[in-house]
DNA sequence: GAGAAGTGTTACCGCCGGTAACCCCCAGGC
DNA sequence: GCCTGGGGGTTACCGGCGGTAACACTTCTC
């Protein structure tokens, strides 16, 4: 193996992905580079070597769930239907994305603003941003990296996320009421009760 | 000193959080406990026979810092003008508030859930939404307590919270604008422009 | 004066992120 | 054949963190 084949060091840093995967879902936040090396098999160094970084690793962690949930999202962003039913449905995906794995989702959310050097490290809710500000920007016929639309989409992602939050905390009502609510709120419901 | 005046105790307690204030407005996320006993001039032990925990010592300043941010949006959600004028006049002080200490702002965002037992401790941004579901529930003649009302308060507190941390870190455009720009988002005005 | 109770300190524990130093195994040139 | 070298791996460590036990000093009370 002296020509180190890359073919092979890419699926070893996919495994030692999933492993650090798994042992976020086992201990939430409180996860920690040894017991992740432990959970792949191996020692720290290693881990360090192919990820530089507590945040390094955190960053490809984030980039897999984020890649696998911003497909999930653009799909029900391109639907079938009304601009509403078409946020709707958006919004319900990612709240049942996090329904589905609440410790990754709290992670990720949580480390964010983990990275050491100036922000080389693509943070969770940041990337969620970007690409809906794309959407958002494309559905109001608005040039690509327009101010606006990017304000809105970190607002919105900013709004969907902490509702989010608050309901795996506290459960207070089933998915669907709160879908409901949110897409009034962003359709500008507040504003028409208040007057 | 036997019978242990409780004056003197408390007038400690909100020195030794001024303190921590201090620190955090130096180091940011990077403050320990070290340091900020270092800063009031003691040692770490009377720290926490104080606060008991570093989130003990986190949720004192939150609630400081919070406890004066909220009279202020209370004092902004009450003012004069139109349902539209106040919310915006709200979000500018929050905003406003946040330009004005970013350290702490950071640092109190990013501490949420920094508890270790269950929920003892109110974060920034909970308590936040608390008063604002309060403020949104009388607003709008809903019952205190109100489910919706406090989801659109979550979410709001979200929105702006997201949007400010952002704004922060990129510095995309005067203050004014981007309090315009969410006053409409929750106007209903993405509603409005995708139909 | 004895002691109780509060204030303060030093010195330590265990754990974490991160790294230096070393070992081992296998390719390939001579 | 042998030696060399470079990537795989490990052990063992560092500094710093949150947190605590144990001990010393003052002071007020009986």
């Amino acid at each position: 193996m002296s020509p180190a084949p890359p073919a092979a060091r890419s699926a070893r840093r996919e495994a030692l992905i999933t492993a650090a995967d798994q042992v976020v879902q086992r201990d939430g936040a409180a996860a920690s580079m040894g017991s992740i090396a432990a959970e792949a098999g191996i020692t720290k160094p290693i881990l360090y070597r192919h990820f530089g970084d507590k945040s390094g690793l955190y960053a490809a962690l984030a980039e897999r769930h984020t890649d696998r949930l911003l497909e999930q999202l653009t799909q029900a962003l391109r639907s079938e239907g009304t601009a509403r039913q078409r946020v709707e449905r958006t919004v319900d995906t990612y709240l049942a994305s996090i329904e589905r794995e609440p410790q990754v989702y709290r992670f990720l959310v949580q480390s964010v603003e983990a990275a050491p050097v100036q922000g080389q490290v693509r943070t969770f809710v940041r990337r969620l941003a970007e690409q809906l500000a794309a959407g958002i920007a494309l559905e109001l016929g608005l040039p690509p990296g327009d101010l606006r639309a990017t304000t809105w989409a970190v607002g919105i992602v900013g709004m969907v996320q902490a509702a989010g939050q608050w309901w795996l905390d506290t459960e207070p009502c089933p998915r669907a009421e709160l879908t409901r609510q949110l897409t009034e709120l962003l359709w500008g419901a507040y504003g028409a009760a208040a007057g």
